[in-house]
DNA sequence: ACAAAAGTGTTACGCCTACACCCATGA
DNA sequence: TCATGGGTGTAGGCGTAACACTTTTGT
C-alpha cells in the first residue's frame, strides 16, 4: 500500500493519460487493473506543486511506458462535479488500495487534465502497474472491460480528438514502428476513423504530404508481393505537425 | 477590499475567460483594469468546490459582460509553474485589493483554466468590474496594455484556436447583430484571420454553407449601393457547429 | 458626374473520386 | 496456377482562385 507525502501535491488535481498503440489493425490503449476491484482504470497521477501539469503527464507516460520524448498532448479538462463519485475513495480504503489516513485526500472534488499519447506498441516492453493497480495492459478500444469514474467518458473525447487532428495533422510516428508499409500505414488511419479507405487514393494523398521516403527495402516472407518499406522524413514529418495541412482560409 | 470564504472554493485552482467583441471591424476583448496598480487582467475567477467549472466560467461570463447562453469554450489548462509570479499575492495585498489573511490563499500555487467567449459588442451594456478592479473594457487585442501574470499568453492562444476552428466551424452568430451586410461579415473574417480575402469568392463560400437567410432588407443611409442584410439560420448554424464544415478523410 | 461599394458571372486549374489493369509472391 | 495483395494510371467532376463588368447610392 502506497503512502505518500500529500503535501507535496496540488490538492484537487489529477491526470489521466490515454495512451494509444497500434498492433495487429487494431487501436489499443493501455489500462490498469485496480488491486481488488473488477475494475480497470486510465493511466494517471497526481501534480506535486513545484512540477509542470505537462511535465507530470510525461512522466506518466514514463512510469507505465517507459518512454520519453513522445507525442502526448492535453487535450481537456474534466472538471463537472459529477465525475467524482462519493464511494469511490472508501472502497479504494476498504480494498487496502490506499492507506486509511489518505481517505480525505482522495475524498476532496477531484478535476482532472486529460492527455493523450500515441506510442510505438512494439517499444513499450513492460508496461508497468503503479500501486493502486495489479497489472498494466493493452486492450482494444473496442472491446473494453469496465472503466472507473469518467474514464470512459476521457477515452471517447480523446478518441473524437485524435480523429479530428488527423484533418490537420499526420499521424503514425510514434505510432508505427521505424520501417512500414502503405498499407501498415493506411491501416492505422482506417482504424483511427473507423471507416474504409481507397487504396490508390490514399497513397497519393500521403505521398503529396511529402513526409514519407520510400526506402529500397520490401518485406518479405510473407504471402503475396512484397511492399515496399517507408519510413517516415522526421523533419518534415515535424514541420506538418506544427504548421498543419490543409485550412482553407 | 472582498472577503469571501475559501473554503468553499476549489483550491490553486480559477478560470480565465478570453471575452471577444467585434466592433469597428476590430477584435476586441473585456480586460479588467486592477485597483492601484497599472495592469490589466482577463476577466476570471475561483471554483467553487460544488460546482461544474464550465458552469463557473459561465458564471464569470454573465457577472462581467451580464450575458447567459454564449458561446464559450474551454480551450485550454495552463499549468506550468512559472505562470505563478511570487509577489503577485503580495502586491493584491499591499495595494489592499484583498484582505491580508487571504495572502496565502492566492499565494498558493494556481492552475488556470483558459475559456474564450463570442459576444456581440452592443448586447454587453455595462461591463462589470470585480473586487479587484477599477474598470471593465473592450480593448482592441492589437493596443493592449500590460497584462498580468501570462495572461497575454492565454489570450494568444485562445486566437489561435479561434482561427483555427474557422476551418471546421461557423463564426458570427453572438458577435455580430441579428443583421448584418456580407461586407461585415467578411471584415469579421478578416480581423481574426489577419488577411484580406476576396470578396466575391467570399460570399460564394459563404452561401454555400447554406447558414445565412437573405432578408428583404437594406442598409439604408450610409453611402453608396445599399447592401442586402443577412440572418443567420439558427438551426443549421447550430447543426454547423456540430458536425463541422469541411473534413477531408 | 463621379467615386465607391454592391451584386453577378466566367474561366482555368488543381484536387479528389471512382475506377481498371498489370505485377509479384507464397501456397 | 491461382488467389491475394501491391503498384500504377486515368477520366470526370467538383470546388476554388483569379479575374471584369454592371448597378446603385450619396455627395
Amino acid at each position: 500500500m502506497q503512502n505518500f507525502d500529500v503535501e507535496k501535491l496540488h490538492p484537487g488535481l489529477s491526470i489521466d493519460c490515454v495512451i494509444f498503440g497500434f498492433h495487429e489493425n487494431e487501436l489499443k490503449i493501455l489500462i490498469l487493473k485496480l488491486k481488488n476491484l473488477n475494475k480497470w482504470a486510465l493511466p494517471g497521477g497526481f501534480v506535486e506543486v513545484d512540477k509542470d501539469v505537462d511535465a507530470e503527464a510525461a512522466e506518466v507516460l514514463k512510469r507505465r511506458a517507459g518512454l520519453e520524448n513522445i507525442f502526448l498532448r492535453q487535450f481537456y479538462l474534466f472538471g463537472d462535479v459529477a465525475r467524482n463519485e462519493n464511494d469511490h475513495a472508501r472502497k479504494m480504503v476498504d480494498q487496502e488500495v490506499i492507506a486509511p489516513e489518505l481517505r480525505d485526500w482522495f475524498e476532496q472534488r477531484f478535476v482532472t487534465v486529460g492527455y493523450y499519447a500515441l506510442v510505438e506498441y512494439s517499444k513499450v516492453k513492460a508496461p508497468t502497474p503503479d500501486y493502486t493497480s495489479e497489472s498494466c495492459e493493452w486492450r482494444s478500444i473496442s472491446e473494453l472491460p469496465s472503466l472507473i469514474l469518467d474514464h470512459r467518458d476521457i477515452l471517447a473525447r480523446a478518441h473524437a480528438t485524435l480523429k479530428k487532428e488527423l484533418n490537420n495533422q499526420p499521424i503514425g510516428m510514434n505510432l508505427l514502428p521505424d520501417h512500414f508499409t502503405m498499407s501498415e500505414l493506411q491501416a492505422l488511419y482506417e482504424t483511427v476513423l473507423e471507416k474504409k479507405l481507397d487504396r490508390r487514393n490514399f497513397r497519393r494523398r500521403m505521398l503529396s504530404y511529402d513526409i514519407l521516403i520510400p526506402t529500397n527495402k520490401r518485406r518479405t516472407g510473407v504471402a503475396h508481393k512484397a511492399p515496399m518499406l517507408y519510413e517516415f522524413d522526421r523533419k518534415k514529418y515535424q514541420e506538418a505537425m506544427v504548421s498543419g495541412f490543409r485550412s482553407t482560409w
